[in-house]
RNA sequence: GCCCGAGUGGCGAAGUUGGUAGACGCGUCGGCUUUAGGAGCCGGUGAGGGAAACCUCGUGUGGGUUCGAGUCCCACCUCGGGCACCA
């Protein structure tokens, strides 16, 4: 490099970045519209929830998706990248209980730091856009959807054992316990029995199991098919002795093997437990009944817990084996799964087999791997095989006894072929503050009475205290509670539970295009513009909850007219964890790194590029500064080479151009599969290379980079763009193309292997022929020395890459 | 226990349909430049051997397929994620 670019500028973000925030501020540059000659394309990434500070992980979240959008933006499409805040929730509500701050004034002011620090990133946002969820004007949307679920009975009121978090007073859909455990605040979950408002998400099971048409990783895929649980089998019920309209009705995958059913057990909480309980059983009944009420789920669910339970006193009988079957209850039976009983088949499910053991019950092999009777079995099998002392269906193969009795259990009445799912119905039910009302009313007359339509909506009080104990604080405000019966006119109370906050965050992405619209939950019109999503980001913690709950509610709404599509997110790619003190980072659990340090001293643009050049971003990574040094020295080499005067006269550089060329194939390709760490390393060769060259070929390579790089460094390259006399913006410009045909080496390295080993290097113009290769490579001395004499036996050819002479051995 | 994913230098990582293992970056070593500090530039850097040309070994472990395996197959180990007494 000369001395004369040495003494150019220093690069100095400081002074770049903010007067290019300011500027594309000013010139409203972010601001997409909804119609352009170019195609529209809706690029979202989820938003965030606005506590505390932007930290580190948010970064990781959003740099790379930024930059995904701008990427987009200059491949010739018309790029709407929204932002909003998923503003309920419980954190802002602790706020106030700990330090006496409205909530909603806390939450506006999260909002506002957060805004400013969006800018700071020099995201790409559309801000005339931004979503709140903790505005009525957006919740009456959530209210109005309820009503519209109510009416098509997707949504309902039951009684039921509910999860029930503690300390956050309040209680939690399934999704939300993670290992017994509550999502935001990890305290073990209790089970109670409530009355609450659940979302019939079980309805569209089937639905969700389909991915068809979607460009979804693989493993969110996995982990939402294995949530839903689908399992085929057979509902069958035995009659109780002695009870003459009592049966116990159970769900079983294997009614192959229901001749080894030698005992039932059903769920503590089943509720036939009270009727069948012989008097002699009574006491026992209840005390375990009890005791299994108060057990926490991670003491009831931990299968190295020896098994426990108690006889009932009654007998069932097992239709097909006609033999009479003691009944018991224990705890590993699960009231919420089938139906909360069971046929116990000890000599073939693991769990009955321990549990026969344990109470000395009657093991019965039924199914043979062999064909024939064996008198004793060690353990469970639970393979296949051919049916033993099964009446007529003994000598048949499992797979075919699994049809023919299911259905000879249809032809009795006494049963029907089943699928059963592990989903379960989404309580949406939450005994706190900061979330949305749900629009019900409660009147002695009418029951349970739905808020019209025309008067949402419910508005949540301001007024309001908060002690942080004795259930929601909504149903001490008697000016919220009291109010009148829309059907009657007469006293009624309001519901005082608010929604779980999935619901806000389940339709969002269909209040941007036009947030402010106020006669509809969308503006049709605007949005048949852009949805469904085409791109969706976000992290891998929301592939169950958040991206399940949108599916969901999208059906239902498509379902009701209000939607012409299925699916909220056609392609989805997920951003991996980034760890810090071997967690995930979380304000909630003050485990954050912030990233203002760093944009104080390496700039924005630097960290952005260095939170996509620390690895795969699907992966996720652990944060480690140490290498952020590197990206820093990158972008002081590309300030360097973007400041050289342009040299218009002289020779061109076959090799750079070549390079260049190729540096623009990689960079787009790997851009559209967001291998963001690879592309950066393709734009730091070709930076590299330019220090070192000159004349128009160096032009046109450093030009070439102000582009690829710009949505990766929008700020420097913006500057860079204005000083190398661009008009426009940057990130106005369109993304450069290539040719293929100029990306190809005019010579290439041959490979000359000698039994597989690499043993010399040959250089020859590509597509050079098989013979002429091979001479070349037998003349060498290396090849020579290896061969040894021996006898050619082939020769392995792959043009323009290796040559293995393979000799006899 | 079941279902995914991953194990590659001191570290973060690259690696098309099987075809030059370790691109790029950090760190480190050497050199140049600078009054100094900082920074910058050039070069080396998987391990072992050799004065050198080179040679041998090397992608979690053990087998296998192949002219050729980080990549494919079988078994196992470790880590990460999901599910879990789900009938």
């Amino acid at each position: 490099m000369t001395s004369e670019t040495n003494k150019t500028e220093r690069y100095d973000p400081s002074a770049i970045e903010p007067k290019w925030q300011e500027h594309w501020a000013a010139t409203r540059l972010d601001e997409t519209p909804d119609d352009s000659d170019k195609p529209n394309y809706y690029f979202v990434t989820m938003f965030p929830y606005p506590s505390g500070d932007m930290h580190i992980g948010h970064w990781y979240a959003i740099a790379p998706s930024d930059c995904q959008a701008r990427f987009i933006r200059m491949k010739g499409y018309n790029v709407l990248f929204p932002m909003g805040f998923d503003a309920f929730g419980i954190n802002a509500e602790n706020a106030a209980i700990d330090r006496g701050i409205h909530p909603a004034e806390w939450t506006e002011k999260n909002m506002a730091h957060w805004r400013e620090q969006f800018r700071s990133l020099g995201a790409s946002i559309d801000w005339r856009r931004e979503v709140v969820t903790c505005y009525p004007e957006y919740y009456r949307w959530n209210q109005w959807m309820f009503l519209k679920f109510l009416e098509k009975g997707l949504a309902y009121r039951a009684t039921a054992p509910v999860n029930w978090c503690p300390r956050d007073e309040t209680v939690l859909a399934n999704e939300q316990v993670i290992n017994g455990r509550c999502e935001r605040c990890d305290s073990l979950v209790e089970k109670k029995d409530l009355t609450q408002w659940f979302y019939k998400i079980t309805e569209y099971a089937d639905e969700l199991l389909k991915f068809d048409g979607l460009d979804w990783p693989d493993r969110v895929r996995v982990m939402q098919q294995n949530w839903i649980g689908r399992s085929e089998g057979a509902e069958i019920e035995f009659p109780v002795d002695g009870h003459r309209d009592a049966v116990i009705r159970f769900f079983t995958t294997r009614p192959d093997t229901i001749y080894g059913a030698t005992f039932m057990v059903l769920a503590p909480e089943h509720p036939l437990v009270a009727t069948i309980t012989t008097p002699a059983q009574k006491a026992a009944v209840q005390a375990y009944v009890a005791a299994a009420k108060n057990a926490s789920e991670i003491e009831r669910t931990s299968a190295e817990r020896p098994k426990t339970g108690v006889e009932t006193g009654a007998f069932a009988t097992n239709v097909f084996s006609g033999q009479r079957i003691p009944i018991w209850i224990a705890d590993y039976v699960l009231a919420t799964y089938g139906t909360g009983a069971i046929m116990a088949v000890p000599a073939h499910d693991e769990r009955d087999f321990a549990f026969a053991k344990q109470f000395g019950l009657a093991i019965k092999e039924v199914v043979s791997p062999d064909g024939d009777e064996h008198p004793v079995l060690e353990a469970a099998y639970t393979g296949d095989g051919r049916l033993v002392r099964s009446g007529p269906y003994s000598g048949t193969p499992t797979e075919v006894a699994k049809k023919a009795i299911a259905s000879e259990a249809t032809r009795t009445g006494i049963g029907k072929p089943t699928v059963t799912y592990r989903l379960r119905d989404w309580l949406i039910s939450r005994q706190r503050y900061w979330g949305t009302p749900i629009p019900i009313v409660y009147c002695a007359k009418d029951g349970t009475v739905p808020v019209p339509e025309d008067q949402l909506p419910v508005v949540l009080p301001r007024d309001v205290q908060f002690t942080g104990r004795g259930g929601s604080p909504l149903a001490k405000i008697e000016s919220f509670v009291n109010t009148t019966c829309p059907k009657c006119g007469g006293r009624a109370k309001r519901e005082t539970d608010t929604m779980d906050t999935f619901v806000d965050s389940s339709w969002y992405m269909y209040r941007y295009p036009d947030p402010t619209y106020d006669t509809f939950f969308m503006n049709v019109e605007v949005a048949k513009k852009w949805l469904p999503v085409k791109r969706y980001t976000g992290g891998i913690e929301h592939a169950i909850l958040h991206l399940m709950y949108a599916r969901f509610v999208t059906k239902a709404l498509r379902d009701m007219g209000y939607l012409w599509f299925g699916e909220p997110f056609l392609h989805l790619r997920n951003q991996g964890t980034i760890v810090f003190n071997n967690r995930k980072m979380s304000k909630s659990r003050g485990n954050v790194v912030a990233p203002d340090e760093y944009v104080a001293r390496y700039g924005t643009d630097t960290l952005r590029l260095f939170m996509m050049f620390m690895g795969p971003w699907t992966e996720g990574n652990d944060w480690d500064a140490a290498g952020i040094e590197g990206t820093r020295r990158f972008l002081n080499r590309f300030w360097t080479v973007g400041l050289t005067k342009r040299a218009p006269e002289g020779a061109r550089n076959a090799d750079l151009d070549r390079m260049t060329q190729k540096t623009i194939q990689k960079v787009t390709e790997d851009l559209e599969a967001y291998h963001f760490n690879t592309a950066i390393a393709a734009m730091m060769e070709l930076t590299t290379a330019t220090l070192h060259a000159e004349g128009p070929s160096r032009d046109a390579a450093v030009d070439a980079l102000v582009l690829l790089l710009a949505p990766f460094a929008p700020h420097v390259t913006e500057e860079l763009w204005q000083r190398r006399g661009g008009t426009g913006s940057v990130h106005l410009q369109r993304w450069p193309a290539y040719d293929v045909a100029a990306t190809r080496e005019a010579t290439v390295t041959v490979v000359v292997q000698v039994n597989g080993k690499v043993r010399d290097r040959i250089e020859v113009p590509a597509g050079t022929k098989e013979d002429v290769v091979r001479a070349a490579a037998l003349r060498g001395q290396k090849v020579e020395q290896a061969v040894a004499g021996k006898a050619v036996d082939r020769i392995v050819f792959v043009p323009d890459r290796l040559i293995n002479i393979v000799t006899e051995r």
